[in-house]
DNA sequence: TCTGGGGTCCTAGGACCC
DNA sequence: TCTGGGGTCCTAGGACCC
């Protein structure tokens, strides 16, 4: 009964003008279970059975080819599920990337630890991620979307929004018709189904196409804000993630309609000015961003958790030897993507799970491997490395396409640096400190 | 035996420039 | 001695997403 905000119906004063009873419709369309259905498909005798993929395992493809008897190789179609690994046999560390919807009714799900899943449904068969499988089907279901409506936003490997706005059929039945058509094409052409969304826009798309999973289509309208948002927590809003949804909940606020009853200026002091006012017209249904077609990498890193905490000295030639390789995978998805850096960063999780990030700008871009570790190297002793350490990632960002490098001001570089430094931070980029403390252990590096 | 890997965006402070 | 504002760049951390 509650009126809609006047403003909710208003049109943004940036929105084109639209053709009479052209409305807004944004699609979003999430494949399900990807990574999952993409391995059913090779091993169908699997379909009905909880199947987990993820972990760290990646040699179970080939043992399974080879037989128990590792004689001859086996047509995947005919390996009988008792060959199969479980759940409750895994070793190791991880998280559980995708789940077939027989494992979720064990309440086994997406990053879900290893071995808190093994115990909710230990008869689960593991399988490791198949990227390069993964990655042909990605591939291949946005080419299917894009043949029929080619404004399209990248959302990862198994997520798109669309607009449907211009599209042919995109009006029909709110978008329902090109959703099927859609739909049907993706299944002709990969065999694996999707749901999605169709909404005024990408944020109410993106909860729409969560209403019908899996296979399903859902519709949604301005209109249907009260009745099918407002129910909904307010986690399911695209950004509110355990942190936000934490403090909403200590401050009694549960739904998005509750979310909505808050006065404006009470959520900007509690959440900050943007943050406040974000929410407030979120939970209000409202969200006039694009569907951004094309896009800029900002950064590209490599990082690896290891199978045991190291040390960094007592483990010193090993975290060298993976901190080198991490370095030289970063340097050929620059070159092998285009782009050159200026910016190199290292990231570190310590046993405890607390994370240190260090970067440092140099004047030149570089996509050199040898160039990158040797930045990295530096990053590398400005940081404390008492405690163990369970993952070390390598990142570069400041990112140029080849060839299109900005030309970077010298000006009077020299003394420009020294003034810029701190007193004692020459002591420390040298790494020559010898000030005790950890920085003693750095140069192990 | 808790808790992967690849990203984006935001905030906040300090340095520096005009 | 006290007191400016913009603006940009850099760094570190953190929230969030798929």
């Amino acid at each position: 009964m509650t009126a809609l905000d006047p403003d909710t119906a208003a049109h943004s004063p940036a929105a084109p003008a639209r053709p009479e009873g052209t409305l807004r419709r944004i699609a979003h369309l999430d494949m399900d279970a990807f990574f999952a259905s993409v391995e059913l498909l090779r091993y169908p005798q699997l379909k009905g059975l909880p199947v987990v993929i993820g972990g760290g395992r990646r040699k179970v493809d080939e043992l399974l080819l080879q037989g128990p008897d590792g004689e001859g190789l086996r047509e995947r179609h005919f390996i009988p599920v008792e060959d199969f690994p479980l759940l409750k046999d895994y070793v190791g560390r991880g998280v559980i990337t995708t789940a077939t919807y027989p494992a979720r009714q064990f309440g086994v799900g997406s990053a879900m630890g290893m071995m808190k899943a093994a115990k909710l449904c230990p008869q689960a068969i593991v399988l490791p991620v198949d990227f390069d499988e993964v990655r042909r089907f990605s591939r291949l279901f946005k080419s299917t979307i894009m043949d029929i409506a080619p404004v399209m936003q990248d959302r990862g490997v198994d997520e798109v929004y669309i607009d449907f706005t211009d599209v042919p059929g995109g009006q029909r039945e709110g978008g329902r018709v090109l959703a099927r058509l859609i739909q049907k094409s993706i299944f002709d052409v990969t065999g694996l189904t999707c749901s999605i969304g169709v909404a005024p826009n990408r944020l109410l798309a993106k909860m729409a196409s969560e209403f019908n999973k899996p296979n399903g289509i859902s519709i949604v309208y301005e209109e249907d804000l009260q009745s099918k948002i407002w129910p909904l927590h307010v986690r399911k809003i695209n950004g509110i993630g355990p942190k936000a949804g934490e403090k909403l909940a200590r401050l009694g606020i549960e739904t998005i309609g509750q979310l909505a009853a808050q006065d404006e200026q009470w959520l900007m002091g509690h959440f900050g000015k943007s943050t406040g006012a974000w929410m407030h017209r979120v939970s209000w249904g409202r969200d006039d961003s694009p569907v951004v077609t094309e896009s800029e990498p900002v950064s590209m890193s490599r990082e690896t958790t290891f199978d045991r905490d190291l040390h960094a000295v007592r483990d010193r030639a090993e975290l060298s030897a993976i901190f080198t390789d991490l370095c030289m995978r970063v340097a050929e998805d620059l070159k092998r993507k285009g782009y050159v850096a200026r910016t190199i960063g290292i990231k570190l999780r310590y046993d405890d799970f607390k994370i240190a990030t260090r970067d440092h700008t140099a004047p030149i871009y570089t996509a050199d491997g040898a160039t990158i570790r040797q930045l990295a190297g530096q990053c590398l002793k400005r940081v404390p490395l008492d405690k163990r350490l369970r993952l070390l990632g390598v990142r570069a960002s400041t990112l140029a396409r080849l060839g299109e490098e900005p030309v970077l001001e010298t000006r009077t570089a020299a003394p420009l640096d020294a003034r810029r430094r701190k007193p004692g931070a020459a002591d420390r980029l040298g790494g020559q400190s010898g000030s005790g403390g950890s920085g003693g252990t750095a140069s192990l590096f």
